[in-house]
DNA sequence: TATTTGCGAAACCAATAGGTTGCATTTATA
DNA sequence: TATAAATGCAACCTATTGGTTTCGCAAATA
């Protein structure tokens, strides 16, 4: 199944996962330890966040390094760029308001 | 269930939605008319986004415009600002490296 | 007033998500 | 070499999701 980033930082755990791998790179059984769950549970996320590019492996002996690959996550900075517009527009006009009440009451 | 927005824009047809309603108010039926779902599923969306505050009600008549609540796409914006430092000190520092490489060329 | 229109809510349903446990496999270590 | 450790994968289970259809209600309209 296809996966999408949008779907993949649905789930906290996920964005949990994110946060401490865009640090340092780190292997399942250290995540899990952060977690109430299961070193499979916790290796599923991984998968996912594989499949749609989030992470990369390192493997090392035994060992896999689990690493973000931070320019995915711009895909969803792009998306939200549109956005950001608009409430910068949106603020804009709100300023634009509020100064001309400055100026009216001069 | 709280609802969160990170699960509200999961969904594409969601991501759609917010993205015709940035531009303008529209209501459920106008909505519909641009999917492959019935009126009542764009109902069960737009109940969504109102919970996790992303969409604002006016109701006019018997009609009802829904509207984005651009401020709280900055939630989103918020979380990925960390992860956005993290990309940018990557890039300087490709930077650095492809300077270096230019410099000891000369 | 009777009918149509726009809507939300509820009941239902199949597919998916996220968790578990129990393997098999590869690498490190005693 | 036998054992322990680190991991992925498959089978399984329950809760949630996203869709549908049916209904009731309020507002517009004939």
């Amino acid at each position: 199944m296809r996966r999408d980033v949008f779907q993949a930082i649905a789930d906290p755990t996920r964005r949990a996962i994110i946060g401490l791998i865009a640090i340092q790179a780190m292997t399942p059984n250290a995540l899990a330890e952060h977690f109430n769950t299961s070193r499979q549970a916790v290796s599923k996320h991984l998968r996912i966040l594989t499949e749609c590019e989030l992470v990369k492996q390192q493997q090392k002996g035994r060992e896999i390094y689990y690493q973000l690959e931070v320019q995915k996550m711009k895909e969803i900075d792009k998306w939200l760029s549109r956005f950001r517009k608009i409430w910068e527009t949106r603020f804009n006009e709100l300023d634009k308001v509020l100064s001309n009440i400055k100026n009216t009451k001069k």
